[in-house]
DNA sequence: TAGATTGTTAATCGATTAACAATC
DNA sequence: TAGATTGTTAATCGATTAACAATC
């Protein structure tokens, strides 16, 4: 009967945020650092730090404050960087090339294991080494192999057939490239990035200002 | 003196979201919609909603609710959808080209002006019909056409140096797609996409279901 | 007019910040 | 030991939700 405290959206979505700031930390060489020391070069509060630090355990030391490799070790660990999980792309127009071509992903943890469409001039390349299938062929391919993250990168009026296919096959993680908001029955997790929003909230900023 | 009352952030970031379903419903022939329909449709409470609204003024009627086609053109007009946007890619990788690609926002007032690489490969081609100029370039085109917004699809490496070079030329809008936070000397306005953190933060999401 | 639904004020909730005792 | 800085509790702040009078 784990009695966790659940942890807020608010703290977890900081999380990579922090692991970005110690890589930085680790290669300037930097050995240890205070929340405060911290908190300056983040821009944000030295409680804020600790609270949301303490939120999954006592990292730190008093009079000392943080050693920086073992802190980035252990939000790495809490961020699963040490896991892997499969991924899929579906779309293999300009984001899905672009996200295919990303290195990043497989540091962290994602390795592309496939990509689909169902445009015949792309079934059958390969993009960065890993094969475009034809979607008639995710079926099978998803009882092969597992796959926990399906990205979807496909024109917005085929997001909701894509998504909900995606789903019936058990994939639980859902990569939202389109400015669809997704309504899915059961226990998925969706992550949005809706391109246009943000560009949107810019221009409005920008305006804001009046610029 | 205007006496006007801060808009906070979260109310702005949902605008394009509320942008997005009113443009849904006006596709599905929706004239009228509640608060209370409406929050149903996005899972938020209708007193958000009316919140939300009454920052910008009274576009409701008791009794009836809101005109669809009206409250999709004042919100519009809030995020100053008819407003045009000079904007500028750097970084003509995978990227980059996926955003020239994108045909949509121009539709949200977002015209792309050119494109800038540094690989000679790639000056001097042109991507959806905008041409790709050299870096070296940039000062003189800055010079001769307003660049309202900078997109930013360097490698990380690059970007300080590449975001401290577009704040010299006056560009006031960043919409930055590297993992690196900016922080700039001025008044800019900085929007991220920080692509891996949306993706670890789903992974964190996943193994905290157990999947 | 009666019913519906807004605009808006008040209550609640949650997240951030401040403060400080614990302790390295 | 004295100084520094954490972990953690308490206070504050802001955002969300509830309630309801105003009004279409």
């Amino acid at each position: 009967m784990s009695e966790e405290k659940k942890i807020s959206i608010a703290v977890i979505r900081r999380l990579p945020r922090y692991f970005r700031y110690l890589y930085d930390l680790i290669k300037l060489d930097i050995k240890r650092i205070s929340s405060k020391e911290l908190s300056e070069r983040m821009g944000i509060t030295a409680s804020q730090i600790r609270q949301d630090l303490n939120c999954f355990g006592g990292f730190g030391q008093q009079g000392y404050g943080y050693n920086v490799e073992s802190l980035y070790e252990e939000i790495g660990h809490i961020l699963g960087t040490d896991k892997r999980f499969n991924c899929i792309i579906i779309g293999a127009g300009n984001m899905g090339n672009a996200l295919a071509n990303y290195e990043n992903f497989k540091k962290r943890g994602f390795d592309l294991v496939g990509i689909f469409d169902v445009d015949p001039l792309k079934v059958g390349t390969k993009i960065n080494q890993i094969p475009v299938y034809h979607m008639d062929e995710l079926d099978a391919f998803a009882t092969k192999q597992k796959v926990d993250i399906a990205m979807l990168t496909v024109p917005n009026k085929r997001i909701n057939d894509v998504a909900k296919k995606v789903a019936s096959l058990g994939i639980k993680g859902i990569w939202n490239f389109s400015p669809t908001d997704l309504r899915l029955e059961g226990d998925l997790v969706i992550e949005n990035v809706h391109l246009s929003d943000s560009l949107m909230v810019l221009g409005y900023r920008l305006r804001e200002k009046g610029f």
